[in-house]
DNA sequence: ATTGATTTGTTCGTATGTATC
DNA sequence: GGATACATACGAACAAATCAA
């Protein structure tokens, strides 16, 4: 219940229904007719998104930065990042859709074992007109037993859910730095060795079992990968 | 009390004090006798901080990918995160550190106004004897009164608690590439032009105060930055 | 400037649901 | 099916920070 208050809040904040800060909790515990427990826990989700700054005694405020820009992607959001870029969503063109065997490279990056079936997607994407990203999405076929063309021109994520209530739950994401191979370069338009800066990320089921991992390689200009981080006083 | 818990389940972990998983909530409840909702809290708080794969009915699973390696980074942990690199901790030389005023590109960087006093901190750090990162750090004086020289040698986030108790909650993370420019390209001893991985953070007092901005270009080779996140379905 | 009301933060207890073993 | 273990939800109380009269 309090994932739906999140979701709910999380709209209206992008709808810009909001000004500068949430209604308090007694409102919204009226609004969605639940305890104060519960509306914590949607704020909780809320807030760990990066969308909002909590001062005690004052209020949750509206953090505004990173939804403004074109250049700047919400990883805290989760995957379906598509939906939270400004501009609209990213267009796929899918240049390979098929199934192979994971090889030691793929099982070591996906946490898998070697020869587990998968599917392969590689798409190019764009934000009006522009290259925004190339991505490599690897799906276990042990988890995901079908994948049709269609579904995959739009959001996987999305066309998982609907097909089969696979939904995810955490992902480990790590971001670096790779020179491009001649495949890539060719792909993207950029020069073979290009440093690009490269986003690895694997997504668990809340049973904790892989169902995706993937590459992606960006390029949109000046982009930046935004998110939001807590801290506690690791002292001694 | 939750934070104080989580510390020492985090340095537990970081020990290797446990195998696989966690004890359950049960045992961990009578360890540090303390109700289920308060240990469920300091779950939570190991849990972001990328350490831990919850499985319901199961338990809480250790994951073990991020710290195993000197080229991961996980910045999940928040800032001192010298403690976490694998290999010991960052030795800083001090290239500047002096006090200025912000200009109109800092104050947009910290998120600050134009003409705030700052002290500035520029280090080059090393991870036995290899350059790791060039680190230009930012403190507005309106909240940090004082630094010292000595200070700013080795963790500048533990004098700031020792001496003020100042002790950041959150923190804004962007990260992108940059081509060097002349005078920084010169300090990591890398080609002028040459794309960089950088890190623009800026952390906040509980308050919602900024209490220190900073870039971060790393150069150490092969990188990675490491975190986790948590997923919603934001589903129509 | 002090007081009192408001608002968020922390902790306890309890009950029920759901997944795993 | 039963036991174990984590997930969700409600209610209540007090603490701490902020805000307004």
């Amino acid at each position: 219940m309090y994932h739906a208050i999140a979701q709910d809040i999380i709209k209206a904040i992008v709808a810009g229904e909001y000004e500068t800060k949430l209604p308090t909790e007694k409102a919204l515990m009226t609004q969605f007719d639940a305890s104060r427990t519960t509306i914590r826990r949607a704020i909780d989700v809320v807030f760990r998104h990066g969308l909002l700054r909590r001062v005690q005694g004052s209020g949750n405020f509206i953090v505004k930065q990173p939804q403004n820009s074109a250049t700047v992607l919400n990883l805290s959001i989760g995957f379906d990042r598509a939906a939270m870029v400004a501009g609209g969503p990213l267009i796929s063109k899918v240049v390979t859709f098929d199934r192979i065997k994971a090889d030691e490279q793929l099982a070591k990056q996906g946490n898998i074992a070697i020869g587990d079936e998968l599917y392969r997607v590689i798409r190019l994407r764009y934000l009006q007109d522009q290259l925004y990203d190339l991505e490599e999405s690897y799906f276990p076929r042990a988890v995901v037993p079908y994948l049709s063309e269609d579904g995959v021109q739009h959001s996987i994520f999305a066309f998982l859910r609907d097909a089969y209530g696979i939904y995810g739950s955490t992902t480990e994401n790590y971001v670096h730095q790779v020179r491009l191979n001649a495949t890539r370069a060719k792909l993207v338009g950029q020069p073979v060795g290009d440093k690009t800066m490269c986003l690895d990320g694997i997504n668990y089921l809340a049973s904790g079992i892989v169902f995706n991992f993937s590459k992606t390689f960006f390029v949109y200009p000046d982009l930046e990968l935004y998110y939001h981080t807590e801290n506690i006083d690791l002292q001694d």
